[in-house]
DNA sequence: ATCGCCTCCTGCGCGC
DNA sequence: TGCGCGCAGGAGGCGA
């Protein structure tokens, strides 16, 4: 999915057709996502006004009178601004109508995304409840992310995929901070020393930011709310290079799979 | 508490 | 051209 960087890419591009409009019709086309998405919300929603959009992790809150809509975007999801007189496409789910007559469509072929509603404060929902901090913030910092280390039998990888450790980090990002850092992704998380876990908490903010900057990742599904893709796939070094060679030293590009997932890394550069 | 594996689902690219 | 196979950006939940 859209990890950090293309859900703020959506975020950000949503917002402006959002921010301060009605909505007047909700219209939920299928209901299964990963969860369900509750038949309750259109009375939640309809003839609310849209008051904030903002992030939490990999999730979109959308707030409103009394309570936020969180979206997830899961692996394949995307969220497109379009006219109501377009035609939906296959696997168009969920859609809001705004009194702008602009609609916003949650499009997700393989349907682990995620349609919620949570009263009150969106961060007390028990699914946000427990995340971690925020990559971009203060809180992710060598301390933090050293301490969160110390016993870790898991991989480095894994660990700094795990949100409730630090949210944002998928699959792409995850590798290609550990490239910047110098760090083999096996490595497990105890084994790594707080000089080099400074290295990590700084190539983990600075590809999330370059990414955001590109306006995300695309590698098959990922449009922004224009249907344009996101531009960072030409700036990474490692993922889904495979027997490329390495942009600091020429060794072939390796992949490996760690907990079910692919994973690339430079041999040489990274210990 | 932590870890590794399984699962949900559709679509696409590849090799035969 | 068609078919079967493996793989895909997430992450909760389970059993060990």
């Amino acid at each position: 999915m859209p990890e950090l960087p293309e859900v703020e890419t959506s975020r950000r591009g949503i917002e402006p057709y959002l921010l301060q409009q009605e909505i007047t019709a909700v219209l939920i086309r299928n209901p299964q996502l990963r969860w369900p998405i509750p038949r309750t919300l259109n009375n939640k929603l309809e003839g609310k006004t849209i008051q904030a959009i903002n992030r939490r992790g990999k999730y979109i809150l959308i707030k409103i009178e009394k309570g936020s809509l969180i979206l997830h975007l899961g692996m394949s999801g995307s969220l497109r601004i379009s006219d109501p007189a377009t035609a939906f496409r296959k696997h168009d789910h969920f859609i809001l109508t705004f009194n702008n007559n602009k609609q916003l469509r949650l499009h997700d072929p393989r349907r682990f995304g995620a349609v919620l509603w949570q009263t009150g404060n969106p961060l007390k929902h028990p699914l946000l409840a427990k995340l971690g901090p925020e990559p971009l913030s203060d809180k992710f910092n060598t301390d933090y992310l050293y301490k969160t280390c110390r016993n870790r039998k898991a991989s480095i990888k894994q660990h700094i995929m795990n949100s409730h450790i630090v949210v944002g980090v998928g699959n792409i990002y995850a590798s290609e901070a550990l490239f910047l850092a110098g760090i083999h992704p096996k490595r497990a998380a105890g084994r790594i020393s707080k000089h080099r876990i400074e290295k990590l908490v700084a190539a983990n903010k600075q590809i999330l930011n370059a990414a955001i900057k590109q306006g995300g990742t695309t590698l098959r599904d990922f449009v922004r709310e224009d249907g344009q893709p996101g531009y960072f796939k030409q700036w990474l070094n490692v993922y889904g290079k495979t027997d490329d060679p390495c942009p600091e030293c020429g060794n072939l590009i390796k992949q490996i799979t760690l907990g079910q997932r692919s994973t690339f890394y430079c041999p040489k550069c990274q210990h």
